[in-house]
DNA sequence: CCAAAAGTGTGACCTATATCACACTTTTTT
DNA sequence: AAAAAAGTGTGATATAGGTCACACTTTTGG
């Protein structure tokens, strides 16, 4: 019990909403533990999506590469992130993007089926969910707006001041495929 | 009854969730039905959003100022769709972006209290805002990626693609700040 | 119905950033 | 520990697209 009161999704979902311990139980065990090797692939572009995966430890990249064979990158996702193709993932159609490691990782993955289970058995789980996901609609808003509105170092800062621990976990190259530029230009960016 | 039958809000649930007569009664005397003028704002930059909008007839769009006065835009809303500012709505705070009418409109407006009633009062309705939410957030997605990706020509093209009607309805100038290109660069893309 | 405002197309110029190339460094693999 | 692969900085060009300017057209509001 102690285990379970402290386990990193638990406390992850209780910052929305509070479960008893049976709750959390419940929900657990929906979920399947998954450790991964660096540079193995959860998701792979033109494959289906079972799953959505929810974060332990390690850093994984969605990414998308387009007709010139360049790479383009969405989001990075750390501890307590949520990160699928979720539209291949709802309407149960084959992914546009990769999903790749980037460190050895440990995750949670969550079936559709069981996703949709849990969400209709729960209340709380549903509301949970809505709640993330407006969450992460407000987020990606700003992030296009970024992209609208600010210069290549405006958005370098910004990437700077929201994941500071990532600068130096990662190579520069995908920092610049996730700002937009080019990786010579990012270098020269913060070489003033 | 006939007219709560052919209801355009509750056709819109109901590509999602079906509802009962009465249901949809419930869920309807929580909107308040307004008529808006041209150019009137619904929602305006460093003031509180109290309600959330859903549009039946019209066109809004949703826009920021950056410091050089330049606007850009966030989204275009007509009819069926949801706009507001969701970061500042959900979290009560001020909002950064403004909500103007380019058309006269009709909109039914949701405000906070009501919306977090009817998600804590029927289970479908939270699960109905989830599926939305997860919709909008995979469309932002594609937007995303379509910036990062996309040249403009591509940009435009998929414009043309999604909102045919827009096109002739609204000012070349607005579709250029939603595209992130200039409006000259815009007329030089089509006159090809 | 007319004046003012807003929208639109096009030329001339300028700037940010992409691209290519190469040398050097760090990390990974065997 | 050596070889291979990946990452990084920096110079020389090339170019898409921004900005400014102006003429013309359409829409709006009193």
């Amino acid at each position: 019990m102690s285990d379970l009161a402290d386990h990193p999704l638990r406390k992850h979902i209780e910052e929305i909403t509070s479960l008893s311990d049976s709750d959390f139980e419940y929900i657990l065990s929906h979920f399947k533990y998954r450790q991964l090797k660096k540079h193995q692939y959860v998701v792979q572009a033109d494959e289906y999506v079972p799953n959505d995966f929810w974060v332990i430890s390690g850093c994984l990249k969605q990414f998308f590469i387009d007709k010139n064979g360049k790479e383009h990158i969405i989001q990075f996702a750390t501890s307590n992130w949520w990160v699928t193709d979720y539209d291949a993932y709802y309407n149960q159609t084959k992914s546009t993007f990769n999903i790749h490691c980037m460190e050895p990782c440990e995750v949670l993955t969550l079936s559709l089926t069981n996703r949709e289970k849990l969400c209709a058995d729960m209340h709380k789980v549903d509301h949970f969910f809505r709640r993330k996901s407006n969450a992460g609609y407000v987020a990606l808003q700003k992030r296009i707006l970024s992209l609208l509105t600010g210069t290549s170092t405006e958005r370098y800062e910004k990437f700077n001041k929201m994941y500071p621990d990532l600068i130096n976990r990662i190579p520069k190259k995908y920092i610049a495929a996730y700002l937009g530029v080019s990786r010579e230009t990012l270098s020269r960016l913060y070489s003033k």
